[in-house]
DNA sequence: CTGTTAGCGCCTTCAA
DNA sequence: TTGAAGGCGCTAACAG
């Protein structure tokens, strides 16, 4: 593979020449710039990132870690970061957190290979991200409580999300209401249900348990649940899903038990993912401002970048999204 | 930031011997390594993978270029991607093609930062893809008519998936068939079509041109020529959609005119995406095996990198998936 | 077992 | 307007 020198030799030039020539320095003179332009081109001469890298101590690249390249809802969220990215001449890529401490993203966290990094996988910890994040690498954690130095951070409302979710259903008239949990251990998932309590304890409603009922944030666990609550004696009035994929599951449950919803168990999803919008029911739910959230993400990155370090918390509200799956007496 | 000749002078040894400290090489006494080792924490030390890229060269990752991070269906081609490079100890990044020409994805095609890549995204150029591989940097091009050096192909059948999906219509006794298609310039339309010819012409059918009625492969494309399509004289007995996304949009039109699927108008979409299962009718489509795709795409970049040359085009199979919205008298 | 010595390919003063 | 020299941080012989 031709370097530099080999273009330098084969024009009659110094490295240094063909290194201002290519970036069109004015400093070359035309004449001397065209023929080592020609020469580089035939010679097939392409620059080495790594090496422009350790040179300028800059690779113009942010990352963006994510549990699963091509979630679902993770689209908006990289469109509003890469928005923002190229707007300030800057790449964007993504990486999946698989692989856990000893993976992947340590590479972009702890080797220096780009100049930021917006983490959006509860699998990374938090003490990954602080020793990660430095004077010149800072991180933007997504959903995440956490606060450090270099470490800013992004999220959304879920409590108040939670809380409006829980509450329509109570002002529809509801009172037996169940929260379906993810998994355990994610602070999502856990605030979620905090917003429902909320709700619940406002309206005297008797809650059921944090996680009587776990459905794993697939539908698969949905489904799972849907079966269980569709064998217990009496049914619930209502269903709040900690997130959509969940929903469905039950929808899909409920669906093959002969249960009808909304006439006889309403459900309330979470995240607004864009089949919700295509099940029948249609699904209520909560809306994250995605886009919104990466587009603050990667400004907030740059800020960091550009020297600020007093970088408050940002909190991004939720939307409630009422559709079919709520509404008493909508789909007899 | 600390580096490792900091390292090397905090603990009084050679700069070589932190390097082999760090990665655990057995020429280094337990003692002296831990010793090291616990200098490097208080140091903060982290290696500077940009210099390590430059001396190996060797970066250990490859790059998936795709249109637009987070779309629907590369969702599993990335796992079928990361499961083989994860197999191999290799890093996976995903890059949008934004920018074209000179967006970022030149970046990793023409700067060496990866040592390969596999190309997802119409908009880059062949040209491009021709530079850019070479005997250290293979290129996998994905659903693309290039032959090169360097440059593997790994393809769908589209033509079959559109003879499947058209014959699948003539065969339930449909013969006025209409050809939705994508953007004029797409391959991919444009061998669905000859598909959907094919199966026309075996049955002797009257076709509808390539450009007819043309969706942009986009919802509200597809919206709109399904306005078109109910506002024209006599309805056609069945349309085929060169994808899902128009599909869905046809049927949204179909819809609000009150035309009923499959009763009055059949539909087949292309590409089986999550929500073609949860629409109503189900929509009949055909699945393009995307994991198995991004599967065969890294186990050939992997071959390449280890020195193979001669690897044949690999050409997948499409799967027609029959649901509602094509099977007469289903949905009355 | 540890240290010395050369670069990897590029950019950047500093001189000419 | 161009050239020479040094070094970014790391690894990999080769010596000791």
């Amino acid at each position: 593979m031709a370097t530099i020198k080999d273009v330098a030799n084969a024009a009659n030039v110094a490295v240094s020449t063909v290194s201002l020539a290519l970036r069109g320095d004015p400093r070359v003179r035309e004449s001397t710039r065209r023929r080592i332009l020609e020469i580089a081109q035939e010679l097939q001469y392409r620059p080495n990132g790594a090496a422009r890298d350790l040179k300028t101590r800059r690779t113009e690249t942010i990352c963006v870690i994510l549990h699963d390249l091509g979630g679902p809802f993770y689209s908006e969220l990289l469109l509003g970061i890469q928005d923002v990215a190229t707007a300030n001449d800057y790449n964007t890529i993504a990486s999946a957190s698989i692989g856990g401490k000893n993976g992947s993203a340590v590479r972009w966290l702890l080797e220096r290979r780009v100049d930021g990094v917006i983490v959006l996988a509860p699998e990374i910890d938090n003490e990954t991200i602080i020793r990660a994040a430095g004077p010149d690498l800072p991180v933007i954690v997504l959903d995440r409580d956490l606060v450090a130095k270099h470490v800013y951070s992004v999220r959304v409302d879920n409590e108040q999300g939670g809380y409006k979710a829980t509450r329509h259903l109570l002002e529809a008239g509801y009172r037996d209401i169940i929260f379906v949990s993810g998994p355990a251990d994610t602070l999502d998932s856990e605030l979620r249900y905090r917003g429902y309590e909320m709700a619940m304890d406002e309206f005297s409603a008797k809650k059921s348990k944090r996680f009587d009922y776990m459905g794993k944030f697939t539908e698969e666990g949905g489904y799972t649940v849907g079966k269980v609550i569709a064998s217990q004696g009496t049914l619930p009035e209502a269903v709040f899903a900690a997130n959509d994929e969940m929903a469905i599951g039950l929808m899909r449950a409920f669906g093959e038990k002969g249960i009808q919803i909304p006439r006889d168990v309403a459900i309330v999803g979470f995240d607004n993912i864009r089949i919700s919008e295509y099940v029948r029911p249609a699904l209520t739910t909560v809306r994250q401002p995605m886009y919104d959230m990466g587009s603050v993400a990667a400004q907030m990155l740059f800020a960091a970048l550009a020297g600020s370090s007093d970088l408050n918390p940002v909190t991004l509200p939720a939307e409630l999204i009422v559709r079919q799956s709520s509404v008493r007496g909508m789909y007899v």
